[in-house]
DNA sequence: CCTGAAAATGAAAATCATTTTCATTTCTGA
DNA sequence: TCAGAAATGAAAATGATTTTCATTTTCAGG
């Protein structure tokens, strides 16, 4: 964890939500910050693969992050606005490992995402 | 809907999936059809306007497209060799419904796939 | 059949987020 | 203190997608 690495948590800590890079950068460099954007590219990457950060899509596949909640969640996330909702994902859990057994697989990891469109829009 | 939107449904029901611009514009160019990259965008844009495809984004942040209401399958992929298996997911479906109607969002839909090590590796 | 306006087409250029390159600077630990 | 490793960032490269624009096709009326 690097100097860089903190200012972008710091900057996230602020933020309280999701952002893209390039917004990440912006909001750096008002507030006076000396950084890079490849730095900030770099940065994301590095908490991404250490899963500090969270990263998904917007509607448009500009990539979003923000500050892992604690669990292994999924997420629902909505086509429209972009808006998501931590859900529980204990089926998946069940279905991953039933179905890993059935057909003999191990190490098995899972990913899985509902998408929609929300209540507000 | 012309000639070309033609042609991108055409494909698509082939694939049966998800698919890229990218990969049908090579699929439809192997399958001798004379149709620009270009033209393959628009008829995409016009038949996700349409609602008769589904728009979302893979991880890397590339669209990628299928016919609505396409059942779809998932797959359990090996790690190691890239071999898949096709598998049953009624639990998932049972997991989005439920997840959808406590969140109040409609039109959904999901991505699931599970990744381990086959037998054979 | 014509004819011309509207729609469709596609090659090439533009866009834009992201990644890579590479030369330079900062750390670190012996 | 010093050398090698890690970090940095400007600029170039990349790659999907969109826009531009000149050309071709379609098609309704005459």
């Amino acid at each position: 964890m690097n100097k860089s690495e903190i200012k972008v948590i710091a900057v996230l800590e602020r933020v309280g939500g999701f952002a893209s890079a390039q917004e990440l950068y912006q909001l750096l460099q008002r507030s006076g910050e000396s950084i890079g954007l490849t730095t900030v590219y770099r940065a994301l990457q590095s908490l991404v693969s250490d899963k500090i950060v969270d990263q998904l899509r917007r509607e448009d596949g500009e990539a979003i992050y923000r500050l892992c909640g604690d669990s292994h969640h999924h997420h629902l996330v909505c086509k429209q606005c972009g808006s998501t909702v931590e859900i529980e994902g204990s089926a998946i859990e069940r279905w991953t490992k039933a179905m890993a057994e059935e057909h003999g697989f191990r190490e098995v990891g899972h990913t899985a995402e509902i998408f929609g469109i929300c209540p507000a829009c």
